[in-house]
Order: C-alpha cells, then structure tokens, then sequence
RNA sequence: GCGGCUGUAGCUCAGCGGAUUAGAGCAUCGGUCUACGGAACCGAGGGUCGGGGGUUCGAAUCCCUCCAGCCGCACCA
C-alpha cells in the first residue's frame, strides 16, 4: 500500500492510461478540494477534444470509487474529494505504524553523501555549517527512507601547508602541539604555524623540504602529520557532538586517502584518450566550458611540476564511490561556488565511464551566510566565526529564555534543553530556506518561539506530549475517526502527507520541502486546537481526538529527527 | 566577455511537471476566548511576482532579451 496521494495518482492514471496510455494526471493537493488533477488540460490538447468533455469521461470511469469523488471543475480540472470511510481507513493504518505510513525502500540504494568537509589543523568555522547540517539532514532522511548511506567526510588533510604544519609541530615539542590541539585551540595552532612561515626563511625552507618528505613517504614525517589528523578528527567529532551531528571518526575519508590512486587516474584518462597536454599541465577538456577568452576550459589533473590537483582526487573519489563502494547515488554538499568544477569533474567522469548514466550525481549546492550588512558572515573584527562560538551563543540565549519564562527546571536539564532549542534555532534556519539562496543569520529571529522556527516546532510537539500525558493511558488502536469537522479533516489530511513530504525533500535534495511541510502541519494543529477540544471530550470523540494528537506528534518527532533536530517533551 | 545562482508584501521566505482569486511567518492594525500549555486563534491592510517581449485558452512558473546583486572562469583545495 502506498501513500493516499500514490493510491490517488495510481488510479487516476488508470482512468488516463484508457485515453492515451503514460499520460500524467498531473495530482496536486488543492486549495479547493482535497486533491486536484490538472493532466486533463495537456490530454485534451494531444486528443484534441475540448478538456471538459474528457474531465467528463475521466470522472464516468470510476476508478476512484470508494476511495474519492470526483469532480469536474472550472476549464476542466478534476477536483477529488476522499470518501470518509476511505480517509478514516488510513488514517486509522497509521496509528499502529511507527513510520506513519513512510514505505521503507523496496530496494535500497546505496547513497554516498560527501559532505562538511573541514581542514585538519583549522577550525571549523560558520563556512562548514551549511554542509554539516545540510548533508547530515540528507543522511538521516535517506536512512529513514530505508537505504543505505555512506557518508564521507572529505577532510583536507593534503597539500602543500602540512610541511609548514608539521615543522610548526617539532618547533612547539610534540606533547606541547598536543595539548593545544587537543583542548581544539585550532586557530592558535594554524596561526602560529603561519606566522612562523611568513617570518622566517629558515622556517620556510625546512617547510618545503618537508612537504617531500611527506609526499615522499617517510616514515616519522608521516607519523607526525597522523599526529596533526588524529587530534584533529578528535576535535571536530566533539563539534559533531555539539551540533548532534551524525558523522564519525570512520566517516573521515580525506583527500590523503586517494593519493595512491591519482596516478592511475591520469594513466587511465590518458589511455582514454581524453589526456592533453597544454601549458606542461595534463588537463582533459570537456566540451562546453570555456575560459574568459572564450578558449577551452581544462580540468588540470596534473599540475605543471608533476603535483596532482585537486581534479584528480575528485576524480578518483568518484571511482572509489562508484567502483569500490557501489554508489547507485552521490551527492555532494558543497558550497555554489564549486559549480562548475563539478560539471567538469562529472563531466569528465562520466566521458572516462567512470561514472555510468545510471548514478545519480549531484552537487548539492547551497548559498553563503550572510551578516546583518549582507556580506559573508564574520566578527566585528572581521574574522571568521567559530562554530562552537556560534553555538554557545545560542545555547546562552536558549537558556535565558527559557529561565525569563519560568521552565521549572534544575539547572542541567535546563541546560541540555536549551541546547537542543539551540541546535534547532540554528539547523532549522539553514534547512527552511531553499538551499541555493543565500540568508542572514540572525540569532534573534532563529529562537524565536513563534513563527517558522525549530523552537515553534519543538513547542507545537511538547505541546501534543503535554496532551498525551494528561489524558493517561487509552487505547488508541479503538479510534475511529469520523473527522466530521473542517480542522480535525485538515489534519487528518497534513498527516497523511508525509510520506509524500519525505520524497519530495529526497528528489530535490532540498530539506525545506520538508520543514515546510513540518510548519505547515503545526498550523493545522493550532487550528485544531481551537475547534477540537481534546481532553474535555467523551467518549469515542476523545479517543479520537487523542489518536490525531498522538499522530500529529510522532509526525512531528519523527520530521524533525530526519532534519537532526530533538523533539523534548516538555519545554 | 562567457557561465552559474539569486530577484515574489515593509522585513524573512514558500509557490513542487503551466492552470481556478499569488500564499505563509514576522511586523502593523482590529477582534475572539475565565486559556486541554495564550509561546493561542480569527480577521484586515499591504504585491506592476526586477523590466520588456514571446509561446498559450491560460505564465511568478516555459522561451528570448535587458537590469541589479553575488559567485566562478588553468596548475590553492
């Protein structure tokens, strides 16, 4: 059994399949029914008939009997209204469901998610907060869908900067580079090695010769550089934490990790035929990028000085994803800048056959942070945001409220609430919007209790746990539901629609379908609320009215954990 | 110059394959109810959907063009 709307649509396309067979009915909720099919207007056109006479025949063929009523509307829509007895039924299949009627996929896709991506020896900054929560809210979603994530974590750990690192490292003594990475005072470590580098010409040059022997293999070197990744890993897994982010240490998979491969990757381009030479660099040159000079673009898979860029690595993560770990999908959350780098490495991928038409690849692209002024975020003193700087406010703030309206709570539980408020405010800001826009962080307007905010939809959940608690224990397997009034059917109507909510948040990769959905469901609530006292009634009406709350909630908890975010039971 | 993204109410944003009267939240104004948690509900005002053109019975949505902002355009990832 599908989702209502799929039972819906499945119907409807018999009844269109008769006209003219793979016709879409176009089905939509509707301001003016429950549903609406539109696909009339498009079938009338290649039938060439008027659209209201084939709404007509469409409605005269009853596949939608016992399930809904069918009208025709306006210039030939069909408007669908559900039966009673259809709707309370699965309504009614919901209640003892854990998953609310969400299918668990039929045959599970192996989805490889890369995403947050921070710098070993850097801290993690407001630049890596869309990805983590963006991508960690795709993760969660895909696994509650019943497939299988892989999630990798593409760290810098590479590149020219780890000789200046790890000579930065010997300088302060190993215990001492120890202790300062391991209390995550990144900054002060990076900044140091840097400064280091631009004072002193010895430094540098020791830097260099480094960078060889890193690249080259050596054993202490490389022992040194574990040291800078190990502690580094361990720093941001407590900033995880904080955010209550699922990435783990096993998720790290960083650019070091493809460096054997490289080699093979030019080789094989090359045996391919797609390798050129131009300007001493081995570049390949998909069709359909240019440069400012309107020349080609390349992708340079090697530099000049034989190094390997960052194309390579790409290039052999897609083989990795697709070869080794079979990827049917893969999605990149990484910042819009990075367009077009992708199109070309996928572009590339894809005429090597790396990367085989049937995977699904995309860069998730997502906008920037903005400051009040509408420039990228950053402190007054125009540095950069740290993450835990951004949490903790948060977390403060949360706490304050929560002490100005009297939270009867000790101080830990207070504590632990107000971070999850915090976590919620802040995710469910960066998830509502659609992620290509980019949007000011704003503090105040994120905690706000009111409005389309996580707290709000914390609070409309706690609410409903309030409610549940109250009534005590009743069977609510015995409901039935009449929904005999507008707002008790509205919400029957939003909690039959989640299953359609997730998919839709998965097909477009775009978690704000699904807060969306989730507001759009808490205001159905209110709106229940106010017609449908729930603890007042008798009899089967509040058993009832009990089942739509009991419903309401876990659809709440159960949206809201697939975008990362808690649903406390009291607030 | 080429390419990408964005442009919808005072502010922040939805609008999913074209469809009936363009929707929310916040803010403003006016109401409701001795409150199952008032952190509520109802209503009102407020929009040339950046401009122009095209396709169509019908366009915020598709196509073209122009404008504005941001971003990218060969060896740093």
């Amino acid at each position: 059994m599908g989702s209502t709307y799929e039972i819906l649509a499945e119907r409807l396309a018999r009844s269109f399949d008769r006209l003219a067979p793979g016709t879409d009915p176009v089905l939509r909720t509707s301001e003016r029914a429950d549903f609406q099919a539109n696909g009339v207007m498009a079938l009338a056109k290649t039938l060439g008939r008027p659209p209201r006479d084939v709404a007509a025949e469409i409605a005269a063929m009853n596949d939608l009997d016992g399930v809904a009523t069918v009208e025709v509307a306006g210039p030939g829509f069909l408007n669908i209204v559900l039966e009673p007895a259809f709707l309370a039924a699965q309504l009614g299949a919901l209640v003892g469901d854990e998953r609310l009627g969400l299918a668990r996929a039929a045959s599970p896709k192996t989805v490889v998610i890369d995403y947050s991506a921070p710098n070993v020896a850097k801290e993690m900054h407001i630049g890596h907060l869309r990805s983590t929560v963006i991508g960690d809210a795709l993760a969660r979603t895909e696994r509650l869908a019943g497939n299988r994530v892989i999630a990798r974590n593409h760290v810098g750990d590479w590149g020219t900067p780890f000789g200046m690192l790890i000579e930065y490292l010997l300088d302060l003594g190993e215990d001492r580079a120890i202790a300062e990475l391991s209390i995550g005072d990144l900054n002060t470590f990076y900044q140091g090695a840097r400064t280091a580098f631009d004072a002193d010409e010895a430094f540098r040059s020791r830097s260099r010769a480094r960078v060889v022997l890193l690249q080259g293999g050596d054993a202490e070197t490389r022992r040194l550089w574990h040291i800078l990744v190990d502690q580094s890993v361990a720093y941001f897994s407590q900033v995880y934490a904080k955010l209550d982010v699922t990435l783990t240490p096993e998720d790290v998979v960083g650019e070091s990790y493809y460096n054997d491969a490289l080699e093979g990757v030019v080789a094989d381009l090359d045996a391919l035929g797609l390798l050129e030479e131009s300007d001493g660099a081995r570049c390949v040159f998909p069709p359909g990028f240019t440069n400012r000079d309107g020349e080609r673009l390349p992708l340079i898979v090697q530099k000049r000085d034989e190094g390997f860029g960052y194309a390579a690595t790409d290039l052999a993560a897609v083989r990795d994803r697709v070869g080794r770990l079979g990827a049917n999908e893969m999605l990149y959350v990484v910042g819009a800048p990075q367009a077009q780098h992708f199109a070309m490495v996928f572009a590339v991928a894809r005429a090597a056959g790396w990367l085989p038409d049937a995977v699904r690849c995309e860069h998730v692209a997502f906008g920037s942070i903005l400051g009040p002024d509408r420039k990228m975020y950053k402190t007054r003193s125009g540095e950069t945001v740290k993450l835990v700087d951004l949490l903790d406010e948060a977390i403060e703030r949360a706490y304050e409220a929560l002490v100005e309206r009297g939270t009867d709570l000790e101080d830990e539980p207070r504590h632990e609430l107000a971070t999850q408020i915090a976590r919620a405010a802040i995710k469910y800001a960066d998830l509502s919007t659609e992620r290509q826009r980019d949007y000011v962080f704003d503090l105040n307007r994120m905690l706000a209790f009111e409005g389309d905010t996580g707290p709000y939809l914390q609070y409309a959940h706690a609410r409903l746990r309030s409610i549940l608690r109250r009534a005590g224990d009743v069977d609510l397997g015995a409901a039935t539901f009449s929904l005999d009034n507008a707002p008790s059917r509205d919400l029957a109507l939003g909690l039959l629609g989640w299953p359609d909510a997730v998919a839709s948040m998965l097909e477009g990769a775009a978690p704000h379908r699904l807060c969306t959905y989730l507001f759009d469901l808490a205001q159905r609530l209110t709106a229940f609320y106010e017609a449908c006292p729930v603890l007042s009634a008798e009899g089967a009406v509040r058993v009832e009215r009990l089942a739509l709350c009991e419903l309401a909630a876990r659809t709440l908890a159960l949206g809201l954990d697939a975008l990362g975010i808690a649903a406390p039971e009291r607030m």
